[in-house]
DNA sequence: GTGACAAGCTGTAACGTTTCAGTATATTGC
DNA sequence: GCAATATACTGAAACGTTACAGCTTGTCAC
């Protein structure tokens, strides 16, 4: 206290955005007090407490997040990586507002950050942890084998995956039980009489490919009936590709009858090619797909339907993320989510 | 210089990510000189400034967000603000990937701020201002008059609108000329014989509701046809009160031969709704839709369709946020974009 | 009465950046 | 030869926050 000290600013002259030594000087406190009360420390007395966050409350002091940044490091950013070409659009959608529900009530943000078909996918992963640009990342196509996640598991960066992986590392993930859906997809097809079925099933290389690839032929043996040979395309191809690819198998005699779809957009083109062979849905073959909002019925009824609800998956990612930030265990954070009945069309009243 | 002063810290040591200090102590320069020779500032000799700027890339350097976001008030962030209900779910993902494909190779990030039914929609835009949490924003379902709009504008925040406003106030927007789409729809059906028209429009109170009643109705009377009144649903009510509500107007005698419809999604309501009255979509009635993506086809080949780019519409929205930013006058930042024709099915060979 | 200790509060420094007000050296005008 | 000026660089301060190391004051043990 020797030199210069301008007796700082005087705190009435701008109204901008109350900052702590806006509480301060309105208290009387030191800032130090203040920004301690405000975070419950124990060593601040019960009634100054009180006091400090009354007025905060009063005058709306929100905390500046570069301020709390720049200082700690934390972001409160929770970033999602998207891929900007293969997303299934409704996932994207219903994903981001899963999460968005859960972290309303938190300081975090939502960043997305996307990258696309020809970057590395580790590429958003490292820009994001080089820079320190989130608390937390959520994944979604996971992989067996997933660098993302080896990379972030080293770099101890908090994160959740949509979709298992298969390394033998631990970390938090939200999936659907897709072995299990395409399970009873085909016990579902068998006990209406189908007897060679094929499937269309997600990309090579994603984990859920192995899960679904793995339900369908365990359930095929159980029920005895018989593969036809799909696996040309995946969900991952143009509405044009699969079709085609579909009309060809349509057109072969040892066709199948049964059709088992990872997802809805597909299915549309599975149907046209169903179609384009000339056969028709319900009588010549069955379809049960997967989707994620009520429209598959309104295409034509006869599909069969199992939901996978993307707004949970979303919901659960987030919860996921904030636990690990909030320091629980990453093996409790995991959660799968068992498919529903198959539905059939039922006329609306 | 003259107590403490603890010689900072050894630069060699922790080897965190480097800063401006690391840059300066590594090119034996001053951190003001290093922070300005990275901007190109006229006061630097041209050797140092390549100096300086060749190491800055050699070893990553990245500014810290938080740093320059304290200092300057910048946060290089764009926020898109969505309605959690009531988006459509292609728009949200689209006009994602269309802004990421515009910011991605700025300095900007992309969050996503969410408000659901409950809430006033100028919360999550008062809570962006109040806090400085971005430095652009873009909202989606424009009103005529827009208080959102309004709030940003005297609050002088950069923000782009999808829709246009009516309030005699310039802000950038990009825009669908839904009068257009509109009109073409009705001209198109009353050249293949159609002559009593539906409208399911946009929601009452949207800017382009407006915009598609008028060119409904004007090309109503250009082509001399009627209106089927169809009012008391809109894009924004569920498909099964859409569905019912076509039913309904399906089943009396004076019904319509024609619909034209704003959203994909209502499409297949409406269509359904035809179905469930016991007629049938290309020989009772037509159809034209708007959709976006390449989906409605597949639904049934008899549908007419528009498409509408979001992708398009994200890009044109970041383009606009980020040109106002960046000093553009707002009233050059608006864009309209035309509909192309009325497409009809075309069997894929 | 003194020492120890706890309770409650405070000032300073630091995070990484940019801005402001310089300083040192070379160049020019005359 | 000297002032004026331009060039190229620099340190200190500030943005808002939290961590650290204090500082008072009061209470209690003995």
């Amino acid at each position: 206290m020797d030199r210069h000290q301008t007796e700082k600013d005087d705190e009435t002259s701008a109204p901008g955005r109350p900052t702590l030594k806006t509480l301060a000087f309105m208290t009387g406190l030191g800032v130090t007090t203040v920004s301690r009360a405000l975070k419950d420390a124990p060593e601040i007395g019960a009634e100054t407490r009180r006091r400090v966050q009354l007025v905060a409350r009063q005058i709306g002091y929100r905390p500046n997040r570069a301020g709390v940044r720049l200082r700690t490091g934390k972001t409160n950013v929770i970033s999602l990586v998207l891929n900007t070409e293969r997303e299934i659009m409704s996932f994207v959608s219903d994903i981001i507002y899963g999460v968005s529900e859960v972290i309303a009530d938190t300081p975090y943000h939502l960043i997305v950050t996307p990258y696309s078909r020809s970057q590395d996918p580790l590429d958003p992963i490292r820009y994001l942890v080089e820079t320190g640009s989130a608390d937390g990342v959520i994944i979604s196509r996971a992989q067996p084998n997933d660098s993302r996640a080896r990379y972030m598991l080293e770099r101890g960066i908090p994160f959740a995956t949509h979709g298992r992986t298969d390394m033998g590392l631990v970390h938090p993930y939200h999936d659907f039980d897709n072995y299990a859906f395409a399970a009873e997809a085909v016990r579902h097809l068998a006990g209406i009489g189908r007897r060679r079925l094929a499937l269309l099933a997600p990309p090579v290389g994603l984990t859920y490919h192995g899960h679904t690839v793995n339900g369908f032929t365990d359930a095929l043996s159980e029920v005895g009936a018989s593969e036809v040979p799909f696996n040309t395309v995946s969900i991952d191809h143009s509405i044009e590709q699969i079709r085609m690819r579909t009309a060809q198998v349509m057109r072969r005699q040892d066709r199948p009858d049964g059709f088992v779809s990872s997802a809805a957009a597909a299915t549309l083109a599975i149907v046209a090619g169903i179609e384009d062979a000339g056969l028709k849905l319900g009588r010549d073959v069955d379809v049960v797909s997967k989707q994620s909002s009520e429209l598959l019925h309104l295409f034509r009824r006869e599909l069969l339907v199992v939901n996978e609800n993307f707004r949970l998956a979303g919901s659960e990612l987030a919860r996921s993320v904030l636990g690990w930030i909030g320091g629980a265990e990453p093996g409790s954070l995991q959660s799968l989510s068992l498919p529903g009945e198959v539905v059939a069309y039922h006329r609306p009243d």
